[in-house]
DNA sequence: TTCCAGGGGTAGA
DNA sequence: TCTACCCATGGA
């Protein structure tokens, strides 16, 4: 096992707790998440079909113009370990590009941090801490999945489903042999779920009446019939994107919602039981208004939509404005 | 034991 | 377009 590090040029000032901790993405496989340090470990299949362990850190060390062009600046440190000879530019390009997926580098939330200054008090936190970018999987196939996973079930449910699929159908890191049940595992391709007969594959993952629904969309994933990737750079409007999502079967308006955020939408809002309860207790004295009135609340903020919705929630308890 | 979760599909109106 | 009913699973 060889250990290689690389460091990416990330935007100044960079939260790094309060973009990977941002929701919950963080601590689902193939995932750990490590408070302490802070790190965030993740079990990663390469183009290549390498599988290899990425470990992401703050780091202080200015990277190189190589790194990403900012010669100035601070940085995220990936740790990779990994089989065989040095990783070499294809390998190491696919890490990087994965990494600014999943941290979202290329987004502009200057608008929003623009919002959040005029609004002033406790929103002032946001753009001063450069905080907005929330956490996504390196590929859409995967966040797509674990949407369909965070439906109709209590978040613990959530990650007993996406670990059972990974440790049933993930490609397993090298050098464990024989291979056992605690071996870690990459996120499944879709490739290697649409292989399994879709039986056998509800049978192996207690994803309930979701198997199905998981196991068709790797199908058409894996047969072309739907290119989900272009959608993470798809030109189209919103509503034309909506509709696109809405078309995969187990992809409702809360699971279009999320999916459009993860795509970087943020006009649309999520609506679930935690966003009911959220307005109903903050906005309504606890008294639950109607869904019409509950997206009312945010309606200002516009494209802002969902960061508004979500940077409420999770600072909340903060001093009011 | 019952209820319901970070809902969604379908049939029938 | 709207409503009622059903859908697996497991934690509370």
């Amino acid at each position: 096992m060889r250990t290689d590090e690389l460091l990416v040029a990330v935007p100044e000032p960079f939260p790094f707790a309060g973009t990977v901790h941002a929701h919950g993405w963080a601590v689902l496989a193939p995932h750990r998440w490590r408070p302490g340090e802070p790190a965030l470990e993740r079990v990663h299949r390469l183009p290549s079909g390498d599988v290899v362990t990425l470990t992401l850190r703050p780091s202080t060390d200015a990277p190189s113009p190589s790194a990403g062009g900012a010669v100035e600046g601070s940085a995220v440190a990936v740790e990779v370990r990994h089989a065989g000879e040095a990783l070499g530019f294809e390998r190491e390009a696919a890490i990087r590009d994965a990494v600014r997926r999943m941290l979202r580098l290329d987004e502009d939330l200057s608008g929003f941090h623009e919002r959040c200054r005029s609004r002033g008090g406790r929103w002032s936190r946001v753009p001063e801490e450069g905080l907005g970018r929330l956490l996504r999987s390196p590929t859409v196939f995967e966040d797509a999945v674990k949407t369909i996973c965070t439906t109709n079930v209590q978040w613990g449910g959530t990650e007993r489903m996406v670990r059972e699929l990974v440790e049933a159908c993930g490609d397993p890191l090298p050098g464990a042999v024989p291979v056992s049940t605690a071996t870690r595992r990459a996120f499944p391709t879709a490739d290697a779920i649409a292989a399994t007969d879709p039986e056998a594959f509800a049978g192996r993952v207690g994803l309930g009446y979701r198997a199905p629904y998981v196991h068709e969309l790797a199908t058409r994933v894996a047969s072309g019939a739907l290119e989900l990737e272009a959608l993470a750079d798809a030109d189209l409007p919103t509503a034309d994107l909506e509709r696109e999502l809405l078309a995969i079967r187990g992809v409702g308006a809360y699971a279009a919602g999320t999916l459009l955020m993860l795509l970087g939408r943020y006009d649309r809002l999520a609506v679930d039981s935690v966003f009911r309860s959220f307005v109903a207790e903050r906005y309504f004295d606890g008294e639950v208004p109607s869904e019409e009135i509950a997206r009312a609340v945010y309606e200002d903020w516009g494209r802002w939509r969902y960061l508004a919705y979500w940077f409420d929630l999770l600072h909340a308890g903060d001093e009011e404005d």
